[in-house]
DNA sequence: TATCTTGTTAATCG
DNA sequence: ACGATTAACAAGAT
């Protein structure tokens, strides 16, 4: 789970199912994810009771009586909530709650979890720089928001600090929906495509959220989001007709990323 | 075996 | 300062 519409799931269940519980103890087989050492890290939260848990971009806000619990799950993992007699074989981090629940945490690659005092969250470089949630950005907004910049259309999505959610996942859908290419720098890009691009964001992220997410991520009890293969309209689809103009798919070098695009729809126009 | 990947930071070069 | 590129982190699939 990597991207905002399985970040936004996670947190909105995280919120119905964890509030009110109370952190005892935190263990980590992973230090290096950590920003204290494990021991001060544990001590921190413990007894900490939550009281609210929310995203903005990928990153998941436990906010509890002692201070934040931040969490990123770098690109993916699972968060379980189990307890000690059912923990699932791979595991990274465990919560221990004082109801004899847990939360088991797998990092798929390298992810984050945060300790912050309850007044220093600006303090927190990582998460005090991220732009607003993707899908609250208004056409108006993203015009401010790309402002004079100059740099490609795919990076400056990217970019957790213009704009929060939108990964090298979901980014394929969305360009083609735009009618971008990748590679279209910033300072070419008209009021209309503006506006397209807006959309787009919506209707490459909105429906994988109602649908809890992406088939390959679970969420806390290990069920698989309804976002499928089915619901993916070029992305990873490479040789496979475009569904507009029946070009077929490439896969492209667009930095040190791939980008899938329909060579017909998305004409890099300088 | 070599290469790729859903993320992010830091360093470096022009 | 800005934008592009690369290395680092280090798991798992193909």
């Amino acid at each position: 789970m990597s991207e905002l519409p399985e970040i936004t799931a996670r947190a909105r269940q995280m919120q119905a199912e964890l509030t009110g519980k109370t952190i005892n103890a935190i263990e980590t087989l992973q230090p290096k994810c950590l920003n204290l050492p494990p021991e001060d890290f544990s001590n921190a939260l413990h007894n900490a009771a939550i009281c609210n848990i929310y995203n903005r971009g990928k990153w998941i806000f436990i906010e509890t009586s002692r201070g934040y619990l931040l969490l990123n799950l770098g690109m993916g993992g699972e968060i379980l909530l189990t307890n000690r007699q059912t923990l699932p074989e791979k595991h990274r981090l465990i919560i221990d709650f004082q109801d004899d629940t847990c939360l088991a945490i797998n990092f798929w690659w390298f992810g984050y979890a945060h300790y912050v005092p309850l007044d220093q969250l600006e303090s927190h470089a990582m998460t005090a720089k991220l732009g607003p949630n993707a899908l609250d950005v208004s056409a108006d907004q993203l015009k401010v928001l790309i402002g004079s910049q100059r740099t490609r259309v795919k990076s400056f999505l990217l970019d957790q600090s213009n704009l929060a959610g939108i990964g090298n996942a979901y980014i394929h859908d969305i360009l083609f929906l735009a009618r971008l290419h990748p590679l279209q720098p910033l300072n070419t890009i008209t009021e209309g495509e503006i506006q397209s691009l807006t959309e787009a964001i919506q209707k490459g992220l909105r429906p994988s959220l109602e649908k809890g997410g992406a088939f390959y991520e679970v969420d806390l009890f290990g069920n698989k989001g309804g976002f499928t293969m089915e619901d993916v309209l070029i992305g990873y689809r490479e040789g496979s007709p475009c569904p507009n103009c029946s070009t077929p798919i490439e896969k492209i070098k667009t930095g040190s990323t791939s980008s899938f695009i329909c060579s017909g729809c998305q004409i890099l126009a300088i």
